[in-house]
DNA sequence: GTGTTTGTTATCAA
DNA sequence: CTTGATAACAAACA
């Protein structure tokens, strides 16, 4: 489930690997991943080079000459760069990590002759490549609330935001991308916990100390994820094929009936805004 | 065969 | 308008 540090990390390797190469050819291996023919798709990218490769949410955005190519990965979905050079370390050849690509679950084929290709990897095909012009790129943008790690996402701004829904419940409101872009099941649980909040908490109700720890605990459970590469519970891998190494520092997702690290109480799962939610009965108020 | 998993949108209800 | 619930999308997994 990529979220907000884990679309990061990717976007962070990819922009190494792409920024100033051109695609020389496309595979469409399912037409319904691509908002385009396949043809057309083909025409849109090919000889383009990419000049910067950035985040929107949980979008990753690749910058051509004419166009954008905005791809989100849902739930299940890679992209992953597999080097065509032969890195000679040491007089060997660096072994590739991970499986032989393509897969059965590959989608789309990027192949930048010389230098490697990209494959985007998606089993459930929820995930999405789109062309978009600058035009259409800025109106979707219009529908995503702040990134949670921009300068702009001040404690002022995230008070007016809590005061906007009051009536909302804080797992739902964090979850809600036209308010925040970028926190998803993982992050909105773990933020939750670190700010010592019950998910089900009515918006309204937070005194401005509690307003406060939930403003710092969302940046920080964050940045912390992106230190470790995020959080890679079963399908995620970053642009290398890499897992991601936050799963060990999780405090609540994923761990409902295990004891809660700060004081030891079996954790809780229930279901609150249709997603399981993880949570202790004890550290949360 | 059944239930669970989740990002997002659409639809319906109160 | 607000909020919440549910289905849909698709496929793996227990």
């Amino acid at each position: 489930m990529p979220e907000l540090p884990e679309v990061e990390t990717i976007v962070r390797d990819l922009a190494q690997f792409l920024v100033g190469r051109s695609c020389r050819a496309v595979q469409v291996l399912n037409l319904k991943s691509i908002n385009l023919t396949a043809a057309k798709f083909r025409q849109q990218v090919l000889h383009q080079p990419i000049s910067e490769v950035s985040r929107r949410g949980k979008h990753i955005v690749i910058k051509l000459p004419q166009n954008y190519l905005v791809i989100h990965l849902k739930m299940t979905g890679q992209l992953i760069w597999r080097d065509k050079r032969h890195l000679i370390v040491g007089g060997h050849p660096i072994k590739q990590v991970g499986e032989e690509l393509p897969n059965k679950f590959t989608r789309v084929v990027f192949d930048f002759a010389s230098s490697g290709q990209l494959f985007f990897n998606d089993v459930r095909k929820f995930g999405w490549l789109k062309i978009m012009t600058p035009a259409e790129a800025e109106k979707y943008w219009q529908r995503l609330g702040l990134d949670p790690l921009s300068k702009e996402f001040s404690l002022v701004f995230f008070k007016k935001l809590l005061a906007s829904r009051p009536k909302s419940r804080l797992k739902a409101l964090l979850l809600d991308q036209s308010r925040l872009s970028g926190l998803g099941n993982i992050y909105v649980d773990e933020s939750l916990f670190l700010a010592n909040l019950r998910p089900d908490r009515l918006v309204g109700s937070l005194t401005a100390l509690e307003q406060k720890k939930l403003w710092q605990a969302i940046p920080k459970v964050l940045r912390l994820s992106l230190r470790y590469r995020g959080t890679s519970f079963n399908n995620y891998r970053d642009a290398q094929g890499q897992s991601g190494q936050f799963v060990n520092h999780l405090q609540v997702y994923g761990r409902a009936g295990q004891p809660c690290l700060v004081c030891g109480r079996a954790l809780s799962k229930t279901r609150l805004a249709g997603r399981g939610t993880h949570w202790c009965q004890s550290c949360q108020h």
